[in-house]
DNA sequence: TCTGGGGTCCTAGGACCC
DNA sequence: TCTGGGGTCCTAGGACCC
C-alpha cells in the first residue's frame, strides 16, 4: 500500500506556524521577484485568488481583504520540509521524498489505514504545526487521487483510503480528468480525440491502443488506475541531471556588461549547487529571452559548450560569458536569462573509471537477465539497450522496449521473468529489453 | 555490394510535475 | 508599470557505426 502525504498550502502554512497572530487571516506567498502568487491559504483561495497569477492583478483584492503577503523564504521552507519528513518516516516501511511538501510512504503488509492516516494528521499537527492530507492507494497514482479526495471531497476529513476496486471506482467517478496525476490540459484534448473523457473511461480503455496513440506514459497510467503498480518508489534521491539558475530582470536591458554580470552570477550560483551535491558539470548552456509579454519582436536563443568536467566557479563563469557572446544581439532588449549545467557526474572520480564502472555494471546486468531467462524459459535472447534512458537507471526501473511484443512492461527487476514468460507465450523466443 | 538487426550520439520539442 | 524558477521523462529523426 502506498500513501501520499502532502501539506496544505505548504509555504503559506509554514509562514503561519511562525506567525500565530495570523490566525483567521488569509495568507499568500509570492515568487522570487514578488511577481506571482505561489501559495495561498484556504482563505485566500476562497477569495478567488488563483495559483500563479501575477501579483499586480490581485493586489487590490488582497489589500481590500487584508490578506497577509509574504515574499518567499526557501531556506525556511526547506528546513520545515526536513522536519516534516522526520515525523513521517517512522510510520512506514519505506519513504520517498517527492517534493518539498509531498512524500510517498509504502507498506509491505496490511494495516488499519484509516487509523494510520489519522495518526499522521495529529502527529504532524502537534510536532510541526503543519496541516496535511493523507491519501492511501495500491499505486502511487491512486494514492495521489486519495490525497486529492482527502482534501477536497465533500465532508473531507484529511484522510482517504482507496483499498478495493470498488473504492477506486467510486473515487474515479468523483473527480475530473485533470485531477489525475499526469493529466494536464494538452493530454486532455488528445484523450478526448480517442473518446476518453472521464477518469473511469480512461481506466477501462484499451492499454495497447492508448499506448500506440499517446505513448507509454498514458499506458502506465491506465494500469496504475486499475491498481497495478507501474511507478516504483524511489527512496534514494537520484543525483540531479541538470542544474539551472535563471531569473527575470526587473527591467529589460541590452547592456552587454550587465548581461555578462548576470550570467556569470547565475553560473556561480549554479556552481554552488553543483558542489553541494559533490558533482561536476561537463557542459554549460546559456539562454536569453526578450519579454514574452511585450509587443516586441521576440528573440530567444541558447548556446552550449562542452569542457573537461569541473565545478570551479571561475571556469564555469568564463564558459557562461563565452556562450552569452554567441547569443547576444544588440538590437534586442532582454527580460530573462539563465544558465544550465548539464552532463553532471560525481566529483573526484576520474572519467575513465566512471566509464569502466558503467560498462562492468552493464555486463553484470546482462548476465543476470540471461540467467533468469535460461533458468525459467530455456531459450531466448535479451538485449540490453543502453541507449534507453531506463538502462541508465539500472537496478531501479526496467521496462520492456516498445518493440517488445508484450503489451505489458515491468518496473521491477524481480518481475522481469514474469513479463518474459507472458511474452514467450504470446510470441517468439526472441525478445529485447 | 547488399541485407538484417541492431547500437550510439545528438538535437529538438512536447508533455508533465512542484 | 507590474507576469516565477525550477525539474523529469518520452519521442522522433538524422548521421554514423558494427
Amino acid at each position: 500500500m502506498f500513501a501520499l502525504v502532502d501539506a496544505n498550502s505548504f509555504y503559506a502554512s509554514v509562514e503561519r506556524v511562525f506567525r500565530p497572530d495570523l490566525e483567521g487571516r488569509a495568507v499568500v506567498v509570492l515568487s522570487n521577484n514578488d511577481g506571482c502568487i505561489v501559495a495561498r491559504s484556504d482563505g485566500a483561495k476562497a477569495l478567488g485568488i488563483k495559483m500563479a497569477v501575477p501579483y499586480f492583478e490581485v493586489r487590490d483584492l488582497i489589500e481590500r481583504n487584508d490578506v497577509a503577503v509574504f515574499s518567499s523564504n526557501y531556506t525556511l521552507y526547506d528546513d520545515m520540509s526536513r522536519r516534516a519528513q522526520e515525523v513521517l518516516r517512522p510510520f512506514a516501511d519505506r519513504m520517498e521524498v517527492y517534493s518539498i511538501d509531498e512524500s510517498f510512504l509504502f507498506w509491505r503488509h496490511e494495516c488499519p489505514w484509516q487509523q494510520i492516516g489519522e495518526q499522521i494528521l495529529s502527529r504532524m499537527q502537534r510536532w510541526t504545526g503543519l496541516p496535511v492530507g493523507v491519501g492511501f492507494g495500491p499505486t502511487k497514482t491512486l494514492a495521489k487521487l486519495g490525497n486529492h479526495l482527502a482534501k477536497r471531497a465533500i465532508g473531507a476529513t484529511g484522510v482517504h483510503v482507496i483499498d478495493t476496486y470498488a473504492q477506486a471506482t467510486d473515487a474515479l467517478s468523483k473527480v475530473e480528468m485533470t485531477d489525475l496525476w499526469g493529466i494536464a490540459h494538452r493530454m486532455l484534448k488528445r484523450l478526448a480525440k480517442l473518446n476518453i473523457k472521464t477518469p473511469l473511461e480512461l481506466r477501462d480503455a484499451n492499454p495497447h491502443y492508448v499506448r500506440k496513440s499517446l505513448g507509454v506514459v498514458m499506458e502506465k497510467m491506465i494500469y496504475e488506475l486499475r491498481g497495478e503498480s507501474c511507478i516504483p518508489l524511489e527512496c534514494e534521491t537520484p543525483d540531479k541531471q541538470n542544474i539551472c539558475c535563471s531569473r527575470s530582470f526587473g527591467q529589460v536591458t541590452n547592456d552587454p556588461a550587465m548581461l555578462r554580470e548576470a550570467v556569470a552570477t547565475f553560473a556561480s550560483q549554479a556552481a554552488v549547487k553543483l558542489r553541494r551535491q559533490d558533482l561536476v558539470a561537463g557542459r554549460l548552456c546559456v539562454f536569453v529571452n526578450t519579454d514574452i509579454h511585450a509587443a516586441v519582436e521576440q528573440y530567444g536563443a541558447s548556446w552550449a559548450v562542452r569542457f573537461p568536467p569541473t565545478a570551479d566557479t571561475r571556469e564555469l563563469a568564463g564558459y557562461a560569458t563565452h556562450c552569452l557572446h554567441r547569443l547576444f544581439r544588440p538590437q534586442h532588449f532582454y527580460k530573462k536569462a539563465g544558465v544550465y549545467l548539464m552532463e553532471l557526474g560525481k566529483r573526484r572520480t576520474a572519467q575513465p573509471e566512471l566509464f569502466e564502472d558503467r560498462a562492468l555494471a552493464k555486463a553484470h546486468r546482462l548476465m543476470k537477465v540471461m540467467d533468469n531467462i535460461n533458468r525459467d524459459h530455456g531459450r531466448g535472447t535479451v538485449r540490453i539497450a543502453s541507449s534507453s534512458p531506463m538502462a541508465l537507471n539500472a537496478g531501479r526501473t526496467w521496462h520492456l522496449r516498445s518493440d517488445y511484443r508484450s503489451p505489458r512492461y515491468t518496473t521491477r527487476w524481480d518481475e522481469l521473468p514474469v513479463a518474459i514468460a507472458r511474452k514467450s507465450k504470446a510470441a517468439s523466443a526472441h525478445s529485447s529489453l
